[in-house]
DNA sequence: AGTAACTGACTGAACGGTCAGTCTGTTTCA
DNA sequence: TGAAACAGACTGACCGTTCAGTCAGTTACT
């Protein structure tokens, strides 16, 4: 038993609360430019309009900002993904579609998962096992959403779902990626085209013809 | 004019040619895993057999290093996605599975790219124009390939050959990440089906009715 | 009065890069 | 032929800076 916990727990005032939240904030885009080993707590410290003490007194390290930090980003990615049910079906596609769209909204917050991913690929990453399981979470969603569809016929019978649902991630992190090095590539266009054809793709064999 | 270049220029040995060899090699496998920022030149110079200083005698600045590694990176990923002529048609989708397959024979250096460039989104980061401009030239290259496909009749007149090659650099990239924390994914396969998925698809209008 | 919130000064470690000098092999020339 | 001159290839010690985290003390809210 290395620790017993905190011994005193502290009650925050709204004031504290507004303060943390400030600084994910600052933290969030910071980090999703820079990284995390570019970006030092002073910078974020900085911006939020305390001193680098004053941040530690609300994250004593720098890895509890970073996971307050995908806290947040995770509530946000669910609500993007899942907020409009738990099992959208083929309609996954249009929702993919819609968030690569929304990209250019909030364009300072994009990729903070893929740079965070990224730094993290060596085996001592700190933040690596819960990227990774987050990871694999959202393949599982995606790979049994894209299977009760595929109980329900939405989907021809031959698809291996978990496969597509590796593809479907692989296309909308790579696609984060490109679209952050060069802005200027039509990645909404891109993704709405690639869910249009998946779309047609994943129910074409039900509609030429009825079985392989 | 603030320099007139080098003044004395030096002549490598067979022993000097071979160190720096050795030293991109290492360099290669610590930067693919960690990022430059999460390597120093210790590290490389340690497990190159060089002090510190020693490697400094051979890439005067870290950022030459990195220079080195990404030119003989992208005369290796040349060869790859190219080695088979300069016009592979369709089967480009074939090549790129293949080297998907190949990422198990030498995993260390799988993804120094993309590790690189999530570590250089931010504007000061001094591999973007690089980088963006590799990304460029290889999103043209498969374009133009497509496009002489589309010209030949091998691919449908309707697909957008400039989407669909940012589509499928997307699709590559991502895989690596995703590949990269969870290597217990079945990437190759993905990318099998991927592949084999496009060819249908792409050419499908011309073999199921003759136009639009 | 008491506690949350915060600051300024500080520490120790790590890092990229510099520098003076050493070693080793090759070229030059009397 | 042999020694002096030279150049490439290094080393170890060192420097300036940056950074995460500590600590003692101050401010401000309730």
């Amino acid at each position: 038993m290395p620790d017993a916990g905190p011994a005193v727990v502290k009650i925050a005032s709204a004031r504290g609360i507004a303060r943390k939240e400030r600084i994910v904030d600052v933290a969030t885009r910071f980090l999703a430019r820079n990284g995390a080993r570019g970006t030092t707590l002073g910078d974020i410290a900085a911006e939020a309009g305390v001193s680098q003490a004053g941040l530690l007194y609300h994250f004593p390290t720098k890895e509890d900002l970073l996971h307050a930090v995908l806290d947040r980003r995770d509530e946000f990615e669910d609500a993007l993904l899942w907020g409009e049910g738990s099992d959208p079906g083929l309609q996954i596609f249009d929702i993919i579609a819609g968030i690569v769209a929304s990209w250019s909204d909030r364009p300072e917050i994009v990729g903070l998962v893929a740079v965070l991913v990224a730094e993290n690929v060596g085996d001592e990453g700190p933040l690596r096992p819960r990227l990774a399981s987050k990871y694999q979470l959202t393949v599982d969603r995606i790979a049994s959403t894209l299977r009760a569809a595929q109980r329900r016929g939405e989907i021809r019978a031959q698809t291996d779902t978990h496969l597509k649902s590796i593809e479907i991630l692989a296309f909308l992190s790579g696609l984060e990626m490109a679209w952050l090095v060069s802005p200027e590539i039509p990645a909404a266009e891109t993704a709405a085209e690639w869910a249009r054809h998946q779309v047609i793709a994943l129910r074409a064999e039900s509609q030429f013809h009825t079985n392989g």
